[in-house]
DNA sequence: TGCGTTACACAACAAGCGTTACGTAAAGTG
DNA sequence: CACTTTACGTAACGCTTGTTGTGTAACGCA
């Protein structure tokens, strides 16, 4: 058996040089010499541990999904106040620090790149249903009367669609949307759709 | 002077050649060749009414922003019904036909490469704030009573934010969120941001 | 101490890109 | 009818890209 190295260790690496690329340059002034460059190394050993640029893209993507996926599972499943465990989960998804900023912008970044491949909508279509979904739950949870039909999935949509618009923004123009306007958008937009329970 | 050909026409076709370019393969597939082959005529004609790629960029952009604000300045400076007004507004900025869902393809792609580039973002910084004020005057006028400060700035911002993410979605993936929805949607939230006035 | 396998650097390649230069056809003007 | 200016097709250039192959150093095992 020849030197060993931590295969596992090493695409996270590059995952990660891919990352900081990305939100430097966008992802199309993502390249393998750039991620390369950015990592430390040569195309060579890019190559050596993905087999084409599409193999590194959907390493990213996986790293992407997981690291969000991660940081909500870590939440404490029930919380003494239903509103204030669903402004915690909500908050997750707007990019309120460094961490989450750059998985914003690479979610952002991919996204838009769905538009033009079945395959990422597909992928997309499914993960963003699973995020309503649990976003429902909560929200019904959290709603002091029982939701009237039709009513309580557009309040749902309006807080998703919110959400995506306030992370959009602030991956946009950061200097516009600081994490404190987030934040109070997102508290603003929790009281209205807690709100009422009637239909208007 | 020899044959004359009508430039302003000239270009306007081909900068719809490159939306329809940019519809199909994002920003990522532009090329002066897919535009030329799209336009039906040869890189040669492109170049002869664009100087660069970078002239062909801002002339769609441009166009982008002007059929926009077009759109919006045809509509009746005020209506019977201030609400109804306010969503009439609104409801430009959604993909809710052919042509808008056009446009929000195009005004999506653009706006993210804003994040690496500077002058794009200068640009869109102003129209944002413009954007956000003329929905400030809007709401203003079709709130009940008189706004709290910062409370109507958040009710707008969550409008604001509402309206984009609405866009990016449809555009992202049109079966998940039709127009109906999207109608729905805004009409919730209009609903939600006009309803009470009071500090919760 | 060799031996064989793995890890990786390096270079070459074709393809596709924006740009530029050149050639030609057409039409208004004298 | 020339003549000149514009309109545009064509092709070549240099550059960057992803991909692939080849060479070499490192290291576990015999």
């Amino acid at each position: 058996m020849p030197r060993q190295v931590d295969h596992v260790q090493r695409r996270s690496e590059i995952s990660a040089a891919l990352w900081q690329v990305v939100s430097e340059s966008g992802l199309e002034g993502l390249t393998l010499r750039s991620v390369a460059a950015t990592a430390g190394c040569t195309t060579g050993m890019v190559t050596h541990y993905f087999r084409d640029k599409k193999a590194l893209l959907a390493h990213a993507r996986s790293v992407m999904h997981r690291r969000m996926a991660d940081r909500i599972d870590a939440m404490p499943l029930r919380h003494s106040d239903p509103r204030a465990h669903l402004y915690a989960v909500a908050e997750q998804a707007l990019p309120l620090d460094e961490e989450r900023h750059l998985e914003a912008v690479v979610w952002s970044s991919f996204l838009l790149t769905t538009r033009t491949d079945q395959e990422l909508l597909r992928e997309h279509s499914v993960s963003h249903a699973s995020w309503v979904r649990r976003l429902t739950t909560l929200v019904r949870a959290a709603l002091p009367g029982e939701p009237e039909p039709g009513n309580l999935e557009e309040r749902v949509r309006a807080l998703v669609v919110c959400l995506d618009g306030l992370a959009l923004n602030a991956v946009t123009d950061p200097d516009a949307y600081p994490p404190d306007l987030q934040r109070r958008v997102l508290e603003r937009q929790l009281d209205l759709i807690l709100e009422g329970n009637r239909t208007l």
